[in-house]
DNA sequence: GACACCGTACCTACTAGTCGGTATGTTGGC
DNA sequence: GCCAACATACCGACTAGTAGGTACGGTGTC
């Protein structure tokens, strides 16, 4: 799938990817999909069957897409488990830039929209959200083992708790129209981390 | 306003409330909101000109309800303000039960979805959620005279940063469909105030 | 000429908002 | 006490516009 020759496929999904993430997805006709896309509704209809169909293969781009951002990210290479989380925190703060539409999540805001009346559209974002929080996992449990931290929580609760802090930074910056209060948010969140890795008291915590 | 004649206008906000919440607000239709109140659509028209004047009453009313139950919580009586604020994460744990659509924010869900289409909706979600944010600024600051703890961040920023784990649990909440998910959340937040106000690492922060 | 791809015109279901109408008070003059 | 005049609250059928989806025709490529 996503073969070369579907250079209007591609385009499609893309644009959706923006305009759902501005206007939400209710809101968004497929005529606007088309129209960012520079295409007509006789291409949509026939890439995707329905306007649900679209939602549920831009998820799946949207999970490609970040993932190959992250997996390909230099802060990979280092040594130091707590350094990668750490640095992974640090390039999420680094990517709240330009206008909302462009930085936010759009299976976060999707979801939130959807999450009941499309289940489908809602159980494809919510993947891609468990998917990526997995990647954070296996550098948590190397920075567990290495700084002896003790295991009150467990690896994947942690995980998931930088994405929601994450897609709450997003609530805030849009409720807000002040991407800083995000980005004051992921240093708290840095801050945790930090805390919870470095200090005497969280380590005596081995129950 | 919010008189005590104006029952019907009352259904209908709490239904607005309750609906949009599940349903997402350009999703739900105002007949939705009136079947749900019991009521029809002249009665709708008769108390809100269009559907956005009543998403903005709706987001007035949840600030009042909302600020209402915190303002009157038990928790309010501790000495500590750390401990108060403290129980006030254990509160926003206790709610979290029953339906997604009970427990959720309608001004996180509603801001999210059209920050960018109904800017005044917009406003109005994110005025309560500033709100409500400015109430545990006080409890913030006196605990951190009390416990002397140094000033990297902000008293407001810390503020924030709680509505945007909440909302953020939320998010993961409905995505994942699993509310102790959120729980867990909240847990890392818990923990995060107690590493930052009680660590000894933390406290030697003064700059 | 078969097929993938894409454009234009159209169909149809749906929904925000309108409008005439009814019922229920409420005020003030006598 | 009574009634005219008026305001408030509500109902439900209707309208005008919108948006998802369809039908079909054209074009390039193999």
């Amino acid at each position: 799938m996503t073969d070369a020759g579907h250079e209007s496929r591609r385009k499609l999904l893309d644009a959706a990817l923006n305009v759902v993430r501005a206007r939400g997805y209710t809101a968004t006709r497929v005529e606007d999909i088309c129209s960012a896309a520079r295409l007509t509704k006789g291409s949509f209809f026939h890439h995707f069957k329905t306007k649900e169909e679209l939602a549920l293969a831009a998820a799946e781009r949207w999970g490609a897409v970040t993932g190959a951002l992250f997996a390909a990210a230099p802060y990979r290479q280092l040594s130091d488990p707590l350094e990668r989380l750490l640095a992974y925190v640090d390039l999420r703060k680094a990517l709240i830039r330009g206008e909302l539409a462009e930085f936010t999540c759009f299976a976060g805001t999707t979801t939130q929209e959807v999450h009941q009346t499309h289940p489908a559209i809602r159980d494809a974002c919510g993947a891609t959200i468990r998917q990526h929080s997995g990647t954070l996992e296996a550098d948590i449990a190397a920075a567990m083992r290495q700084y002896g931290v003790g295991a009150s929580w467990t690896v994947e609760s942690l995980a998931l708790h930088t994405q929601a802090v994450i897609q709450g930074a997003f609530v805030l910056a849009k409720a807000t129209q002040d991407p800083a209060i995000a980005i004051a948010s992921l240093d708290h969140l840095r801050r945790y981390l930090e805390l919870l890795f470095r200090s005497p008291q969280a380590q005596e915590e081995r129950t």
